[in-house]
DNA sequence: CCTCACGTTGACGTCAAGGGCAAGTCTGCC
DNA sequence: GGCAGACTTGCCCTTGACGTCAACGTGAGG
């Protein structure tokens, strides 16, 4: 498979596989005029380069944990490193609940609007009766 | 309270409240000679906005929000935006979890090295005796 | 009055993940 | 063998949320 069809069946433009590459997260053989040639693994590691990538993790990073991923070897520091992340997206989730509810606070006071929060709804006030 | 203590009550940089000021998040008085004067609501607020950015809004969306947030109004077009990013949220704390199913797969193979998944473990396959 | 930390604006730098363009090369198909 | 479309490298551009530096004003204590 060329680039095209990677870029194709993963939804990756074909500029951004050129990076993955420059960056050491993919791979690709040659042909003798220098076109790339991919496998279809390819297309599995792409989506994982992209699932990590949308979980906050740098390409620095993936790069240092792909060949576990690849091997299901990992030395200490890749596991620490593992663990590190790991408990980041923890905490990103974490976070990301906490926006969450505020945005539907907002939604539900201003589909529900009574008058103890209209003025000024403050997390802890607008509980509160008084 | 000036721009320092809110800096220092908060954790964010003078430069990022200044640069909130300018994309109209966060508004001051001003003393006679222009120093930025805040009340300690603006603590609770900067907090806010720091946990929508840290959800990903956009600052453009966030400025779009806090009206709403303070008046507990929304236009339905504000509503139908607070509905979109609230979506977003739900879809990127998916996108994590898997993320993060990905990265405990990792290291649970690591921890408990078995013959089956050594030499290329594959979300499908290396659940099946192949 | 001096000092010195703190404040001001303005402008430019950074970093990551690509986008986009140019100029040239390759491949597949008629 | 010729043409269109896909591919190559190289290079600069973009976006967002600040960092950083410069050059200068402010204000409270001694």
């Amino acid at each position: 498979m060329r680039i095209g069809d990677i870029a194709e069946q993963t939804g990756v433009s074909t500029r951004a596989l050129r990076y993955y590459e420059e960056q050491g997260l993919l791979s690709a053989e040659r042909t003798a005029r220098g076109q790339r040639v991919y496998e279809e693994p390819a297309i599995e590691r792409v989506q994982l380069i992209q699932q990590l990538f949308a979980a906050g993790l740098a390409s620095r990073t993936i790069v240092e944990l792909l060949p576990c991923v690849d091997t299901g070897e990992a030395s200490e520091e890749a596991l620490a490193l593992l663990r590190r992340e790991r408990d980041r997206i923890t905490e990103s989730m974490a976070e990301l609940e906490k926006a969450r509810a505020q945005l539907d606070r907002v939604i539900e006071i201003s589909l529900h609007p009574t008058p103890e929060h209209c003025p000024a709804l403050r997390t802890e006030t607008a509980l509160r009766p008084a």
